[in-house]
RNA sequence: GGUCCUGUCGUCUAGUGGCCUAGGACACUUGGUUCUCAUCCAAGAGAUCACGGGUUCGAAUCCCGUCAGGACCGCCA
């Protein structure tokens, strides 16, 4: 294990997950500030799971944060994947570093085996709390002399390792908030690990940040409190500091701190309801951050030229998934249509109306009839402006993939229309398209031969509304003669056979 | 309860003593665009800058106090 800690220059940063539950929100939004402050200052970014708590620790959920990682493009330069000359990148890996420095400072009387069972001390925290006092450990075990540690180690009592936390007025600077100053005296001896082999979280960070170098630990603003313990415990083994940024908290609506109560806000959630990755970044980045001007679409690119912790806000940030949402319409718009239809492919296949042959080839479930890339590609392009989510064209675009609409009659019908009058729209629209022939089946040439007829009638939606309708099966869809088009002849005349019998 | 942090439209925010009768974006309302929906365009409503006091010719911006909200107080991270 390297120990370059006090010599190198350039900055190191980390995202340390713990591999507890699925990746949320939260995480994502701390790992790319910490992405873009070490990418804007050519430093080096780091992967590190926190997986020292084994119970709750599970290899699936350091995969969802790998994976969900990627998929923001948040790409580390050294982690469990990928070793470095600091690894091994998982605290569970990591056991030598943390015995050594335990046993360091319990040899210096830093720190002391507590002997306390757990209920005792429940019980002392109760009482304290009752008094009005901060719940700390009283330091009970501190002044056992050796005879009687040794006396409990026969009888084999468990003991746990506490850190002999000094007494004084700790100020650190934080590079978002600024000054900091709080009195260490109300932290107790807080736990440093159950034993020479089970290390706890505060205790853990500091020697990893050390071993692996870290210069700036940028973190969500609940890990303030933590942060004069580990000043301390840096102070104690002898550390150079480190730079803090702490970010403020991605809030619910309630204004508390987001959480599982909350909903399910996992990113693999917004993934899987089809929302772009460039999209999920720049809704981050402007929770928290902004540019200082009235730009507010900004790609991971756009971000690395500009962000700076200087700009990074103070205050907490309600998550208001309705700007993610036009966010990520607004990247799907920037799509081709090409990109798009790869992109829906997988959703149509999931709802079971589309199969893969090959690359590029589809089979329509429903009919077995084989398309392209370019066939699906004008079915998406019909929605474009109109998809949110990705995971909407199923129900947009369902009427493209399936033999036989249902619909009611009536939906047929433009506004008071009786269905003998739109029975005769139909006719006509018919015997209008019927004029076009396959070669020149498209957008341009159905509206030029239907917008003027429509025109004569004292409403366009005397003509157009019916034939939409007869195409989609829906109140509302995409326009009638873009519709026509991505459907084809056969299937356009098909369609309007379909609803003349249903009048 | 203690400690720490925070406080500009519903939400994200611009703003670092005069350009602020506070700007932008999302959401909302209304109107316009080839039927519907959406997009797009235009307009509108929406903030006594948490409150009170002070400094100043002048304060959202500086100082003091108050209040409110949040985070943390684990042999979790």
């Amino acid at each position: 294990m390297a120990e370059k800690g006090s010599t190198t220059k350039g900055v190191r940063t980390r995202f340390a997950p713990s591999p507890t539950g699925p990746f949320q929100m939260g995480n994502a939004r701390t790992a790319l500030f910490n992405y873009l402050f070490t990418k804007a200052n050519k430093g080096v970014f780091v992967l590190r799971i926190e997986d020292t708590d084994r119970e709750r620790s599970r290899p699936e959920w350091e995969e969802d944060a790998l994976e969900n990682l990627r998929w923001l493009g948040l790409q580390w330069d050294e982690g469990p994947d990928r070793e470095g000359p600091y690894g091994p990148y998982r605290q569970s890996e990591r056991a030598a570093g943390y015995r050594k420095r335990l046993e360091e400072l319990l040899a210096k009387d830093k720190a002391y085996r507590c002997y306390c069972a757990k209920e005792e001390l429940e019980a002392m925290r109760q009482d304290q709390q009752s008094r009005g006092e901060a719940p700390r450990y009283t330091g009970k075990c501190r002044q056992l002399t050796k005879e009687e540690v040794e006396r409990k180690e026969t009888e084999g009592r468990t003991s746990i390792i506490r850190f002999l936390t000094p007494s004084r007025t700790l100020v650190f600077d934080d590079l978002i908030r600024g000054k900091i100053s709080m009195d260490t005296g109300l932290l107790g001896d807080f736990v440093l690990a159950k034993d020479l082999e089970s290390p706890l979280y505060n205790f853990s960070v500091v020697v990893d940040d050390f071993d692996m170098a870290i210069t700036h630990v940028i973190r969500g603003e609940d890990h303030l409190p933590n942060t004069p313990k580990q000043i301390l415990l840096q102070e104690a083994l002898g550390l150079p500091p480190v730079a803090y940024a702490h970010l403020p908290l991605l809030l619910a609506e309630d204004r508390t701190k987001l959480s599982k109560r909350h909903g399910d806000n996992s990113l693999t959630r917004f993934r899987k309801e089809g929302y772009l990755p460039e999209a999920v970044i720049n809704f981050l980045a402007l929770l928290g951050w902004n540019p200082g001007d009235e730009r507010d679409i900004f790609r991971l690119s756009d971000l690395l030229k500009e962000f700076s912790l200087k700009r990074v806000q103070k205050a907490g940030a309600v998550l208001n998934l309705k700007r993610l949402d036009w966010l990520n319409g607004q990247y799907i718009r920037m799509k081709s249509t090409g990109e798009l239809a790869e992109l829906c492919a997988p959703y149509l296949e999931q709802a079971n109306l589309l199969e893969e042959i090959s690359k590029g080839r589809y089979r329509v479930v429903a009919t077995g009839k084989q398309i392209g890339e370019k066939e699906l590609s004008s079915v998406v392009a019909l929605y474009q402006e109109r998809l949110k989510r990705l995971g909407e064209i199923t129900n947009l675009a369902d009427f493209f993939f399936q033999e036989k609409l249902s619909y009611e009659a009536t939906l047929l019908s433009w506004k008071e229309t009786p269905p003998a009058k739109t029975q005769q729209a139909l006719e006509r629209v018919g015997e209008l398209l019927g004029g076009i022939e396959e070669k020149d089946w498209n957008k341009e040439e159905i509206a030029k031969i239907l917008l003027p007829a429509a025109e004569e009638e004292k409403d366009r939606g005397f003509l157009l509304w019916p034939l939409r309708v007869a195409l989609t099966g829906r109140e509302a869809s995409a326009g009638p003669f873009e519709v026509a088009e991505a459907l084809g002849r056969t299937k356009t005349f098909q369609r309007i056979e379909e609803a003349k019998a249903k009048l």
